[in-house]
DNA sequence: GTCTATAAACGGATAGAC
DNA sequence: GTCTATCCGTTTATAGAC
């Protein structure tokens, strides 16, 4: 890896780690080993080098992404494998850590990849919705773009709550409760198999919607009892 | 409002706006009009200041929120009161922001503010959704800790959706969307009588490619049969 | 209680030698 | 391309006068 690229990978790691205003070049130095000189010749300055960071990071997050929304199964069982991916929760989301530092969201450079990357992640998973209404698969009641805007919001949320909360569990808890009531949307067959799951839908319901069987069994698609 | 009152106002308004990182004593001391001796008279230096704001600040999110929770209504009701309240979406909230500040999670006298007000939250909304479920009103499905970790998130997320978008409706979106996946699971009865959730704001939501169908809007949010 | 003076380290960058 | 030297303002205080 050259100077230049362990200058940008640096500097990723500590806008992740601290944000804008808390990376100093003097930390991106001593992080890439490149020097005073070095950085100043790649780049034009704090910001410029931001830029190379935060579209790169923008970039590869929208690719995870993009794997697990992208990949094999059914919209809704793509949506739930992105949102229960093995994550470092702790460690918060290195696009969304940014929306909240005045200065990268005052600067429209470096604002566009964050800005960008929500509005995609959320148009995705609304289309994945879409779909899912459209196959059957969920229910045609649901609004594609409040429900995606709502999943990415538990996401980004997750990430504060496992942050105060000092555990990544607080994560998995947020989204544990967002796909049980996302689920509880879905056609029983198109749920996953391994919980116990016996929750009844309105469909397979004779009539009524306020029936609601008071079984106690009938919890929707839980990770681990609690 | 004396010297030593203003200085933690003008801190918490700053820790708001720009982070324990990016606040400095002396953009405290200016926004304060108080001099450098008076803030250190006062405090024993930036640490010790953002103790008291951060300490504030958590207590009164805390009192807002406990101000819809425990008003009046039904359970889910309220909950959905607290979500929808006006909230200044752009601006982020002034305790959530704190746990994406590394310097703040590092000290433990600075953490627990933060750490408490989101325990108290979720746990006070898991026990709102308790009791929903024990009065009938919601599905005895539901799993309260997980729902309301869910619903904290999405608050949370909201902010930084309405940040990465520049716009305060992101979070009326985030919000909608998860307050609609909550109310499939209330009786009928117990649902808002006026259509679904939507927010009446000035300016209305594009619809995205996913518009939904034209079917009367106070349809129930979750369909009887299929 | 509040003010001014002083200071060592850091922040963010420029200039020029090699 | 990389290094060292230099620069000016800021950060986060401390000391002591008033």
């Amino acid at each position: 890896m050259d100077t230049r690229e362990r200058l940008i990978e640096s500097t990723r790691e500590l806008l992740w780690e601290r944000g804008y205003v808390g990376t100093s070049p003097k930390a991106i130095q001593e992080r890439s080993g490149a020097g005073q000189g070095s950085m100043y010749h790649h780049f034009h300055g704090k910001p410029d080098l931001a830029l190379a960071a935060i579209a790169r990071s923008a970039e590869e997050t929208r690719g995870r992404a993009e794997a697990e929304l992208g990949g094999p199964g059914s919209p809704a069982g793509r949506i739930a494998a992105y949102l229960r991916r093995e994550r470092e929760a702790l460690r918060g989301c290195p696009v969304g850590r940014l929306s909240q530092d005045p200065d990268v969201m005052a600067d429209p450079r470096l604002r566009a990849p964050v800005e960008e990357y929500f509005t995609w992640l959320t148009g995705r998973l609304a289309g994945l919705l879409d779909e899912g209404r459209a196959s059957g698969e969920l229910d045609p009641g649901l609004d594609p773009a409040a429900t995606a805007a709502a999943l990415v919001a538990v996401v980004q949320g997750g990430y504060v709550l496992a942050r105060a909360a000092g555990s990544a569990e607080a994560y998995a808890r947020a989204v544990d409760g967002a796909l049980a009531l996302l689920m509880a949307h879905a056609r029983p067959s198109a749920r996953p198999a391994h919980p116990p799951v016996r929750t009844a839908h309105p469909s397979a319901r004779p009539a009524g919607p306020s029936a609601r069987p008071a079984g106690p069994s009938a919890r929707p698609l839980r990770k681990e009892g609690r």
